[in-house]
DNA sequence: TATTATACCGAACATTCGTTCTGTGTCAAG
DNA sequence: CTTGACACAGAACGAATGTTCGGTATAATA
């Protein structure tokens, strides 16, 4: 998808920006001579010309001979669907269990390649930068309150700040586990999220590996 | 908002789902000769007047002289957002304390004088009717794996299915748990979500009262 | 060099579209 | 009975809108 944005020209990327906008803005389309205005094209039939490579991209649908037939195509949307939509897909990479280290994110984080995503809104998840989620797998997390088929939303960030809920991946143990983190001068202190639970000490800080942030747990019941 | 939709003719309620669909449909509103076919009215000045009838009354706005200068306005929308979005509103009622019986969603159920709500998406929430939210209060849940600020999505259903997790409310104890319930014979046995958990036995099924059905439980980490 | 594709301009044209105006019929209030 | 508000019909008008056509400039290609 995105090759096709990097073959546009800067002309198709304003006005495919600009229809977007007017139409959030105003919930319909705008017309030809309208977009023409906005970018600064005085011929209508440039604007056109325009519009017809937009559509072969398959970033926009029309209907000819109907004023304002013009509409962002589900390609077109998903290109940028934050900024429409109020709804934030996120990715699930994969399954976080006890025994293994946690799939790293990808750098570049394209949703493409990606079959599977959770969509949330946007109000509940709030930046929805460099998230992902996790499906949990077995029952070794109870003491952090996190169930078996639980999904977590995790943020993928190296530093986590004292008192916040990471994936801590412990190299000694081989384990991974899901606790709030406090650096507590020369030693780590790993509490649970129960609270009727007691937390872990780790001496040598080296032996802490952060993997991210918990942001989010979901749990489907039935 | 209901009382104007019920000051509302036939024919501006068809005009008003007709340009919902349209829109959704085709990604732009109708014009008014469209809208004039599709509802069976011959005169364009007589839609004109029904629109003018529905800005009233706010469910729709209009730009004047520009062609499809038509929207559903914030309050049209709200009408019935499942049709439009795969949003879905679901009220807060209250809060969960073990201590004190759940409130009871209001039967109408029509979210007016909620202020706060919770947005997800159909896709994890799957059927909307009869949800409500409820925040959790206080530890008294850890068995359930629910932690003070938890967010429950409930389903206010009377009967539960053997194995499914609900609230209940023990008249005797004075107490609200949420717990598996199973009917064994003429003895009722609540079990907890945490598998190294006891499960509690009621002899007597009288003093079981279910208060909905957890549907989902969402927990938002610092 | 000639050719082709791309991107663009300006103007003319036909259609679509919103508006306005003159009526008609109904029904409740005075 | 008259009046006025409401819902509606049909026709005409002008503005908004999409389409088409002839023409220009540039760059890559044969």
């Amino acid at each position: 998808m995105e090759e096709k944005w990097q073959q546009l020209t800067d002309r198709q990327r304003g006005i495919f920006h600009y229809i977007r906008e007017f139409a959030d803005e105003r919930g319909y389309p705008p017309s030809i001579r309208e977009i023409g205005q906005a970018i600064g094209i005085s011929s209508t039939s440039v604007v056109n010309y325009n519009l017809e490579r937009l559509e072969q991209h398959g970033l926009i649908e029309r209907d000819r001979r109907q004023s304002r037939g013009l509409r962002i195509s589900e390609d077109g949307a998903e290109l940028f669907p934050a900024d429409l939509y109020d709804l934030i897909k996120i990715p699930m990479l994969g399954v976080i269990v006890a025994g293994e280290p946690i799939p790293v994110p990808a750098s570049d984080f394209s949703l493409m390649g990606i079959e599977e995503t959770v969509e949330l809104t946007r109000e509940i998840v709030g930046d929805p930068k460099d998230l992902y989620a996790l499906r949990v797998k077995g029952d070794s997390m109870i003491d952090a309150l996190i169930n078996d088929g639980d999904i977590v939303i995790m943020h993928h960030s190296q530093r986590v700040e004292n008192g916040q809920m990471a994936a801590i991946w412990l190299p000694d143990r081989e384990e991974t586990t899901l606790k709030r983190i406090y650096w507590e001068g020369n030693r780590v202190r790993l509490q649970p999220a129960n609270p009727t639970m007691s937390p872990i000490y780790i001496d040598n800080p080296a032996q802490v590996e952060v993997q991210g942030k918990v942001v989010m747990v979901i749990r489907k019941v039935d």
